[in-house]
DNA sequence: GATAATGTTCGGCTATGCAGAACAACGTTC
DNA sequence: GAACGTTGTTCTGCATAGCCGAACATTATC
């Protein structure tokens, strides 16, 4: 997985803090194992002299970490991001709510649950519970994902009107991911359809080959899908069945969660616009 | 808890990088119900017009979220700085392998845990299990906390040597927080000196009135006290024996984490240097 | 010990980012 | 419903903050 961290044509208003925030991801992209000066350089596209006075001030406000090792220094990402990230997780107010069941979810299925919102089109995970046992299925957090091939993602969009739909694949695009990616308007909003009428989404290796997730919609006391929640499973000799057995039951937890909010079930729901 | 934002002395490198910090820090400081330009502008030392185009690039970039209420607009933390605080305490390893053992501790405590390392001579969190129940016990992560009243950090400093804790709380200082905050560099260190010996330490009302925690430190390959985990609670209505009783517990499964480690138990250390 | 590969500092030119004021879009009040 | 106050947004010009390249310092490598 080579993500390459594009210099992001500076054609913001103010070139430093973009190169700043380019140096924040940057990191974030990284191996984890801390760059140097002159990568974090060569990454964002200035020089040397210009990414460690960058460098320098967010390490004096902890937004970076240095550590010096022999001679040379390694930056990563500092603590101070662990806490305005949580305290953007905080400000949404669900994921308090929504973990308890998260867990309860979890230790139902043995397998890895999140919690995402939409975030400017894309689905967001704001919080995880991550399934015993060292399995290691990567489950970032706050990563924006495309809707079209995500079981939250589509739980989200299956409640939208079509045309905002329509409007936000537009913008983002459908690229193929797998064989198995819907990559049309027309296929997509008639699974939306399905999904709506369910109460249940599928991610069936649409987004990775062996892959898949089962979400459902949580609603607060609008109506509206605010949330959603998925678990996310291998493939390997899950029936059709299986599958949707496994999502009524996280359908049945995320109407859990919604009555917390003040919701209506999934069953109780008016009728689309 | 009126916390200021102080618009930090700009004696750094680049201004308008650290302005944008700035504005990161002032909307974490925030109520949580956003901030509009003004407020901003004011919190932070500027005029209306730069923070708005401080704000414009955090915007562009997903820093900052921005909603329209009419025709004003509120701007509160983005969700990117979710997924780099994530990344961030993905980098530091121990996160994974501890969190299934605080949530043991949790299960079996009732009390709310937390996984925190040392940063720059501060105790912060990186890792917490919320207690059940609806008893919002604030435990914000990747806080600063200053070590000398918290247990995480008293068990933290137990294991260095005393030339390098004295330089830390010269250098941080001892605030008192309560009436039963040690205050002194002698008095602090004979308390850790009691803490090395049995394993755990405490935070008796040193930070908080009617709250007490009780901490024990985590040892990696080397030996060295690499992060601590603690457990929160009301003081009232319990005894001396009580909290002794909790501490070897919590020790007990620190070194559960230790021995995921490599690392070795609290009983296995070698005696300090 | 010489060479290379870093991290760090310096200085000068330029474009950038700053404030203040003008403009626009709302809400509010009488 | 019109005048006002408040807040978001654009504009413009000047000063300086920030960028690069090159020199210097430091540490690994052979």
């Amino acid at each position: 997985m080579s993500e390459t961290t594009e210099p992001s044509d500076d054609k913001y208003p103010l070139r430093s803090v973009g190169r700043a925030l380019d140096v924040l991801q940057a990191l974030g992209a990284g191996s984890g194992n801390g760059m140097s000066v002159g990568e974090i350089a060569e990454a964002i596209g200035v020089s040397r002299s210009t990414a460690f006075t960058l460098l320098q001030t967010m390490v004096a406000r902890g937004f970076v970490a240095d550590t010096r090792i022999g001679g040379a220094r390694l930056y990563r990402l500092g603590l101070t991001l662990v806490h305005l990230g949580d305290r953007a997780v905080a400000e949404m107010g669900i994921t308090q709510i929504a973990t308890p069941i998260l867990q309860q979810l979890t230790d139902a299925t043995q397998l890895t649950s999140r919690l995402a919102v939409l975030d400017d089109g894309y689905a967001v995970a704001i919080g995880r519970v991550d399934a015993p046992g060292p399995f290691r299925m990567t489950a970032s957090l706050g990563r924006r994902e495309l809707p079209h091939c995500s079981s939250v993602g589509k739980s989200l969009l299956a409640r939208l009107p079509s045309e905002q739909v329509m409007a936000i694949l537009t913008r983002l695009g459908m690229p193929r991911r797998t064989e198995h990616t819907l990559t049309s308007q027309a296929a997509l909003i008639a699974d939306l359809r399905e999904t709506a009428a369910r109460g249940y989404a599928f991610d069936n290796e649409e987004d990775n080959i062996g892959v898949v997730c089962v979400g459902a919609a949580v609603y607060d006391r609008t109506g509206d899908a605010v949330a959603a929640i998925s678990v996310t499973c291998m493939k390997l000799g899950r029936s059709e069945d299986d599958l949707h057995q496994l999502g009524s039951a996280v359908r049945a937890y995320a109407d859990r969660i919604s009555l917390l909010l003040g919701g209506p079930a999934h069953s109780a729901l008016p009728p689309l616009a």
